[in-house]
DNA sequence: GAGGCGTTATTTGTATCCAATGAGGCTCGA
DNA sequence: TCGAGCCTCATTGGATACAAATAACGCCTC
């Protein structure tokens, strides 16, 4: 029995809420990769009924963030070093192809909007202390300028795709990982990219772009147990 | 065969019977772009109650097949020219790249699948009648083709981020448009990179898929009213 | 006759209920 | 003591019921 939480905010639907909810939770490792997932459980922390919860449980499967295996149950997707190293070979593909349309097809406004980006995320990187929400709002302008990229490119199939996987990669929230260092190189390819964007220098930008996300799996290589190169994959007979 | 359908043996869920209906319907024109779908209307068509009728939808706008607004109801996703040509570009890119994966890292099994699926399609064109049934298996082998490809080259992330293009490229049913002449380009093409593979020409098997699909592109530009570059969008200011 | 407003009516979103099925525990036997 | 089979039970999938909201329609007014 619980119909009664009844959420003032009008017009929001509450399998909109609970898609957000749950698909923060797995993003900041709250849901942990394999967990399983019970409706009835998610319902009740909800204060809502199974439906709205089934509803978004179709949702995030289809967007790669959990796995529903017919009658048995729903779980955290989890994805192996491989796999995260495949999201990284394919993003620097599309996202480097995006910096390359960028440069070319930018006007005004988009190059204003990640220069904003870009100077909030020095600012940020200046201070010294790296404290969990500083890295947390670091992570978030990463997206934004990334996603301002995606948008100067002028292709909503390739932006969409590129997305697609960006989320369901910032799911090991990847500056928490990183050291200062680290950091400081991702914001030096940043500028790096901006130079070249705004000089309309398509084969700079697209060449920035690659080996700023081949930087990342790279570096990323170094914290987790991930192929530095995701390619062989050949030991695939009969074990 | 490559995929991995979740529903490979007969559908035992309602759901996905009905995700598969919709979807085919969708594909073959049967519901056009823009048309409303209500789901009791669905629900009654099958037999079935609206509860699974929902999921089929929320599984299908994911997939970018519908549109779901929040309280007004679904429609078949419509896409302007433009979005049509655009996804050509990000297949070019991301089957190209795969051709080259394919290309360094198959073996005899994807090499053999790859060869009777093409014979198949060459024994197919070689017969004259070019029926409404004929030119559907053509476009079952060659897409039949295009996921060999993808599977041999061995990244599961490009694989499904092209698959999921490939899909909804669908449902202009390519080859319908095309004329013979057509139908023996891309045959062409893809003995071509048959060739590229087999010989382990990465560069080589990377620009034939590129050009195959580009090509493919221009080609529909002739048929339909599509960009033959999807490049401009100069945003129209003041007209 | 056209346009704005209120009402009706269809349709979506959510809750609850029932059936089917896979999982895990328990018992019985070797 | 360990294994196999059965049985219970938890959990998912689907159906129905209900509430809310938007869209459609008609009516009234100008």
């Amino acid at each position: 029995m619980a119909g009664e939480r009844r959420s003032s905010k009008a017009g929001k639907r509450t399998a909109d809420r609970v898609y957000e909810d749950i698909r923060r939770g797995i993003l900041t490792g709250l849901l942990k990769p394999g967990e399983r997932i019970t409706e009835e459980l998610l319902a009740e922390r909800f204060g809502a009924s199974r439906t709205p919860v089934r509803s978004a449980m179709v949702r995030l499967a289809g967007d790669g963030f959990v796995e529903m295996t017919p009658r048995s149950g729903t779980i955290v997707k989890q994805r192996s070093p491989r796999e995260i190293a495949e999201i990284y070979d394919v993003r620097a593909l599309l996202e480097s192809e995006a910096a390359r349309l960028a440069a070319e097809r930018h006007d005004e406004s988009d190059l204003s909007t990640l220069k904003t980006v870009q100077d909030e995320l020095d600012a940020l990187a200046a201070r010294e202390e790296k404290t969990e929400p500083v890295i947390e709002k670091l992570s978030m302008l990463n997206r934004d300028f990334h996603h301002a990229i995606l948008a100067a490119g002028r292709n909503t199939t390739l932006t969409d795709s590129a997305v697609r996987l960006m989320e369901i990669g910032f799911l090991i929230n990847t500056y928490a990982r990183f050291g200062c260092d680290e950091i400081e190189r991702s914001l030096s390819d940043h500028r790096k990219l901006l130079a070249a964007i705004e000089t309309r220098d398509g084969a700079w930008a697209e060449a920035i772009m690659r080996s700023h996300i081949l930087g990342a799996r790279n570096s990323l290589a170094d914290a987790v147990d991930i192929p530095r190169t995701s390619a062989p994959k050949r030991v695939r007979r009969r074990d």
